[in-house]
DNA sequence: CAAATTAGTTGACAGTGTCACCTAACGTGG
DNA sequence: CCACGTTAGGTGACACTGTCAACTAATTTG
């Protein structure tokens, strides 16, 4: 059936693929109810307090209008406020709310789950080594003007 | 800004994110015009004559609904083609043409192109420990019922 | 042989993502 | 100070990706 390994191309969207369902299973497992996208939006948000949709979305390495789109919906559902930005009367600084933060536990409760379930029988060292090699990946898609979608 | 390797959840979702631009801005200098999902059932086939749309599916861990629409899709674009399955007269069994052959040499190299994009500056065996370690997590996701998403 | 299972298909809809365009606020240079 | 260029946030439109449900017809099972 499946060649494991047959080659990177394969194995990213596999794990990829893998990881995400992975991922949803725990986050509706605990009634969370968040598409994966709100999850990073509203982490982004309860790491960086004061974070603006315009560096939200530079984090995330999304488009603008994606962004504007979910912390719409974020704000919708209670979980992060705005409030005006005293040096820039175009933007607004984002927080999160009480509820907010209670669901972040849960996501973060999720995340640690699922990479759990990804990992089993991975050392300490290996995922460490992953985890290192797969930012130098990213840094080099990063870096490269034509990979670069921001 | 950004703060590489911080956790494993946020650097797959970057990985991926960016791996599928990168490949997608080659597959679009190239003018192929095909998404990811059809590259990657096209592959399938290319690689697996005499598939039939429930082991493409199978293999690549998709909902039949998305592989016959994609199935079709390749179809009308004169890149496979159906005959029928001489076994299961419920079943097809699916062949690349001349000129899906002909695109596909296009679509692997354009995958090289992006994967060495990607991996700059990692030696071969960094990179061969790297599939490794996605091979085991894709297993483990595979095996986990809970994660299980076929 | 009837019932259960399976291969392929279609409908409906949600999530993810991109490009274009708009308004208002800010930054820059003369 | 002011005109102009740039930027932050927002919306429209649409494509891609993915899931679940339901259906028909063929195959398998007991």
């Amino acid at each position: 059936m499946d060649k494991p390994g047959s080659n990177l191309s394969d194995t990213l969207h596999r794990l990829a693929h893998g990881y995400k369902c992975c991922l949803r299973a725990e986050v509706s497992e605990r009634e969370l109810g968040l598409p994966i996208t709100h999850i990073r939006a509203l982490k982004g948000i309860y790491r960086n307090p004061e974070s603006t949709a315009f560096s939200i979305a530079r984090r995330m390495q999304r488009d603008k209008a994606q962004i504007t789109r979910v912390l719409k919906e974020l704000l919708n559902d209670g979980l992060i406020e705005k409030r005006p930005n005293p040096t820039d009367g175009r933007s607004q600084l984002l927080f999160p709310t009480e509820k907010g933060r209670a669901v972040m536990q849960q996501l973060l409760a999720a995340e640690r789950e699922a990479a759990a379930r990804m990992t089993r029988g991975l050392t300490q060292k290996e995922l460490q080594l992953f985890t290192e090699l797969s930012a130098r990946m990213v840094a080099n898609l990063n870096a490269d003007p034509e990979c670069n979608s921001n």
